[in-house]
RNA sequence: GCCCGGGUAGCUCAGUCGGUAGAGCAAUUCACUCGUAAUGAAUAGGUCAGGAGUUCGAUUCUCCUCCCGGGCUCCA
């Protein structure tokens, strides 16, 4: 008997001989939405067959994760069509869908003078109105099925599928798991001697679906965004094939809702927001990823580090400082050199050996735990130091301050006894989560990363330990997370942790990794109680992750709106005319010697413009002094996204500036942890 | 590192089918003295990313390098 899985998850028995249409049909009926699809066995859109015992239907809508999955994928397919159609002698590969779209892989042929053919923006539009022929065509989506020999014949001018047909490759668009859309994961179970095959028109693509009934239901809500270079199965040494990355949605309001926050995260971008503030700039006589940080990214800098160093020093950290620079015989020593030399600047050759800058703080940290014996009475021992760190990027990788290559890591490193271990890490999630709020996060999602395949230190042993320590520690503490295998550290597993920002972006921030390895490598002990030599477990963590990075996702979730505490100017003080400036110049002292960041824009413009330049400056509180303000000692006050207040007594201005700076330290002295669902 | 696209004044950009460049904003000066998002005028500002080649002549064409953006891959 067929079973049916409806929209809510629940299932139910039905009759033989109904078709999934018109199970389709009358489930949107009742479930008031014609935008429905369904799905014949988790791989076969076939709407007019009877269903057979054995049969599996699920009903899903268009905007459920299996509906949109389905829609992207199926325009993928129309994408390659449309490409087929229009460039003699392409030849395709794979073309899954990905988070808000989906993309496809293509190879042109050369030019008759050798060089590659690519795609140009022209070819996207063109590409774009064939794709559009192709949904008003109507052309239904045929599953069938072939043996091997007989796909390797229909796709025989297709290296790429031929490829994929005898298993040498993924097809990553036979992942069908709702929601997990990633390439190159869940290689399939393929039958080998008979391959999913799905034809239209002349177009054949390998496949296992599902599909939409026809390529005019559901799509068509589509726009093809830029055309990327990509290797083949994702090698660098495979032949790198032209990307195109499109974008599809059920409807045009969710099309239309997704390219306007595009707009909006270009908007917020932290490289365009730091040069328009004069925060941040990368001059190309520095270098590639290195940046400057002008004066007012600078307080906003000073903030950051003084906040982050007052909670340290309740929080019972140590801090340290360590050079820039060692000897290569340290990172031999800690493993470095082997495992991470391709991310290290070169050595610069002197009299007694070659020194590196140092591409992470632990190796000084340790020498530092080292430099004399240790009783377990210290422990956990937790050193802290705003540490520089230099890593030799690749160059495409660089992406603002997001990814550079000199940045300085709020970094900290925990020795503690094993039996210490899971406390210290509970405790550590709490102590990060609590910083993170008081800048304005309050949405995040762990990961934990276990042992890479190759380049990693330490007995197995050790990593199911250091895994299991984090694992422990993040369910006392009902962290939602996720388990990504194989990316940890080369010298231990890790947690990440993601926050959401105000327009819903996930950055990873904040890492705490356990080290079994690294304390054996150097030979760490303590004196433990009975007298005994043990060794320490090293904790490794960064909060911030790095300050340019955290600062330029603060600078994106704020829109350069930087919260009163962070604001590099607080205050504007704005003179009516030239005869309040004395009044003005007043109450800028005053202000500042109650501690406030102000300044004052003089009266040689017209007030109008001089209020629209503090407003792009995203300064917080402008304030308007004239007539009635020397008169009464007020000020007229013009906070940043609220009405004006005339008359404000100035020292009940002082009074509430202060309040709402101080109400940011109250807020985050709590270090209460909440789970988020 | 690889693929694609770029680099013109502090910023955003126009322009030169090869004859060494222009706008708006910003800056400076002057005038205006104005109560909540752009007052007017003048001045100054550029080895057209850097280097080499072709040419009578290169910002423009060619090559190389550097840097930036979007991807691949990687990561704090």
């Amino acid at each position: 008997m067929p079973t049916i899985t409806l929209p809510d998850g629940s299932e139910r028995a039905l009759d033989e001989g109904a078709t999934a249409g018109d199970l389709a049909a009358a489930i949107g009926r009742r479930l008031n939405k014609d935008a429905v699809i369904a799905d014949v066995n988790g791989i076969q859109r076939d709407l007019t067959a009877p269903l057979a015992d054995g049969d599996r239907v699920a009903i899903f809508t268009s905007q459920s994760d299996e509906g949109l999955f389905t829609i992207r994928h199926s325009t993928a397919h129309v994408l390659a069509q449309a490409v087929l159609d229009l460039f003699e002698g392409a030849t395709f590969a794979i073309g899954p869908p990905v988070e808000n779209g989906f993309y496809y892989d293509f190879l042109l042929p050369e030019d008759p003078d050798g060089t590659p053919r690519t795609f140009t923006p022209e070819d996207l539009d063109r590409i774009e109105v064939r794709m559009r022929e192709i949904i008003g065509e109507a052309q239904p989506f045929v599953r069938d099925e072939l043996t091997d020999t007989r796909a390797r014949e229909v796709f025989a001018d297709h290296p790429f599928k031929l490829e994929i047909i005898d298993g040498e490759a993924d097809d990553p668009t036979s992942v069908t798991e709702p929601g997990r859309v990633r390439t190159y994961e869940n290689p399939p179970a393929k039958p080998k001697e008979l391959q999913p095959f799905h034809g239209y028109d002349g177009f054949v693509d390998l496949c296992r679906g599902p599909h939409v009934p026809d390529t005019s239901r559901f799509l068509g809500h589509f726009k093809l965004m830029r055309v990327a270079g990509a290797y083949w199965r994702g090698d660098e040494h495979r032949p790198m094939l032209q990307r195109i990355y499109g974008t599809a949605w059920a409807t045009k309001a969710d099309l239309d809702a997704h390219l306007h926050q595009l707009e909006e995260a270009a908007a917020r971008d932290h490289r365009k927001l730091g040069t328009e503030l004069d925060l941040i700039s990368f001059p190309t006589e520095l270098g590639a990823g290195l940046a400057i940080w002008h004066p007012k990214g600078g307080i906003i800098r000073k903030q950051m580090e003084d906040y982050s160093r007052a909670r340290h020093e309740r929080g019972g950290y140590d801090f340290v400082y360590t050079p820039h620079l060692a000897n290569g015989r340290l990172f031999a020593e800690s493993g470095h050199l082997q495992n991470y030399h391709d991310d290290m600047y070169p050595p610069m050759e002197l009299d007694n050996g070659e020194y590196y800058p140092k591409p992470m703080n632990c190796p000084m940290h340790v020498l530092v735990y080292r430099s004399r014996q240790r009783s377990y009475r210290e422990l956990p021992l937790r050193l802290f130091e705003l540490g520089t760190v230099y890593r030799y990027e690749r160059s495409g990788t660089l992406h603002g301050l997001l990814r550079i290559r000199g940045f300085t890591q709020d970094d900290s490193h925990i020795f503690c006894t094993p039996d210490q271990v899971v406390d210290e890490i509970a405790s550590l999630l709490q102590f990060i989560l609590s910083v993170l709020r008081a800048f304005g996060f309050d949405d995040f999602e762990a990961k934990l990363s276990t042992r890479p395949e190759s380049k990693s230190l330490g007995s197995d042993e050790n990593w199911k330990a250091a895994a299991a320590a984090l694992r422990s520690a993040l369910e006392r503490e009902q962290l939602p997370y996720t388990v990504d295998e194989g990316a940890g550290a080369f010298y231990g597993p890790k947690i990440d942790i993601d926050i959401r920002d105000a327009i819903g972006r996930t950055w990873q921030l904040s890492t705490i990794q356990a080290d079994f390895t690294t304390p054996e490598r150097f030979g760490l002990e303590f004196v433990a109680a009975d007298g005994s030599r043990q060794r320490p477990i090293m904790i490794h963590r960064a909060l911030f992750g790095s300050i340019e990075r955290f600062f330029g996702v603060l600078l994106e979730h704020f829109a350069g709106a930087f919260p009163t505490w962070l604001a590099p100017i607080q205050a504007r003080v704005l003179a009516v005319r030239d005869d309040h400036e004395d009044y003005a110049a007043a109450v800028v002292s005053r202000l500042r010697a109650a501690g406030i960041r102000v300044d004052a824009d003089p009266a040689d413009e017209k007030l109008g413009n001089r209020i629209r330049k503090a407003k792009l400056e995203k300064i917080p509180y402008v304030l308007v002094v004239g007539d009635d303000d020397v008169a009464a000692g007020s000020v007229g006050v013009n906070p940043r996204g609220g009405d004006v207040e005339r008359g404000v007594a100035l020292d009940a201005f002082t009074e509430r500036l202060h309040g709402e700076i101080a109400e940011h330290s109250r807020a985050s002295a709590s270090t209460t942890v909440t789970t988020n669902s």
